[in-house]
DNA sequence: TATTTTAATTAGAATCATTCTAAATATTGA
DNA sequence: TCAATATTTAGAATGATTCTAATTAAAATA
């Protein structure tokens, strides 16, 4: 069950009509619905972990649908998608500065509330080379993994 | 052309042989193939460009081999498998520890020859989790797409 | 309000990158 | 040489995602 009161809910409801709005599209109870799973659980689910929670209320949802869905959250800000290997790409409704740490043993995906900055990095740039933005992931064992591989 | 000497074709041969027995694998025509394709230019290519580049010397390869012979690589710690989203992977065989700076407006990857150690990044770990590894990724724009941005 | 325009949803087909399978070849070791 | 093992090959299968075309919903306009 998720843990907001019904003010908290109606305010990012509200921050999400606003974005969606800004960038000229709809707010549609899909959405709505992809975004809530989203924000009730931060597990950096996929659209196919996605496309299940929605399905629990609204059996009727597609699979496209879940992938258009998501498509307007990154697209209008309100979501990131992280992309640590090759596999389902993962959704994150953190839009502050972090770090992800991606256990190398279960695939699981987790904030680390911290970051790199380019001056803390102070990475010398070829000529004509633009940094924008660093991208930090961390690789190693997720508290499970690591007690699992130490009793083998 | 690849510009380098016959010795130093050679020296890096031995390695390979060497790094593939080490790992009980097999030193083949095809993999050494691959293996230089991937030391000749290093622009990061997909398995499907290394495919391309492959047949031109070696027209019956296939692409399940290419894919085993980056397999064998990588896990002979010959090469790197990158992935900065979720495109085709691509392959560098620098192993020291470096970042990768992916262009935004051509996807094309290069290499940045620093890197962000544990130490320097401080990264406060929750409980439990074990970091191992640290890897950055640089978005931004290449020489080429940032003057062609301007010039719009 | 009725009508038109535009956007979003849907199911399913298509695509892309990759992995799997099974048969054919090549290599190594006894 | 013969047996055991590894590699290559073509093509089928898979998983994640995108595309397509028809339907439905919402917003804008008359």
């Amino acid at each position: 069950m998720a843990i907001r009161s019904k003010a908290a809910r109606s305010d990012s409801d509200e921050q999400l009509n606003e974005r969606l709005a800004h960038s000229g599209m709809r707010c549609t109870p899909q959405r709505r619905q992809v975004h809530e799973i989203l924000t009730d659980k931060l597990d950096h689910p996929t659209a196919d972990q996605v496309f299940i929670r929605a399905k629990d209320s609204m059996p009727e949802i597609s699979m496209a649908t879940v992938y258009n869905c998501l498509d307007a959250l990154v697209t209008c800000g309100l979501v990131r998608k992280v992309n640590a290997d090759r596999g389902a790409s993962r959704y994150c409704p953190n839009m502050r500065p972090h770090a992800h740490f991606y256990c190398d043993g279960c695939g699981s995906v987790h904030d680390i509330l911290q970051t790199i900055t380019a001056e803390q990095a102070n990475f010398k740039m070829p000529r004509g080379f633009k940094l924008e933005n660093i991208e930090t992931t961390i690789h190693g064992q997720c508290p499970n993994c690591s007690t699992q591989k130490k009793n083998r």
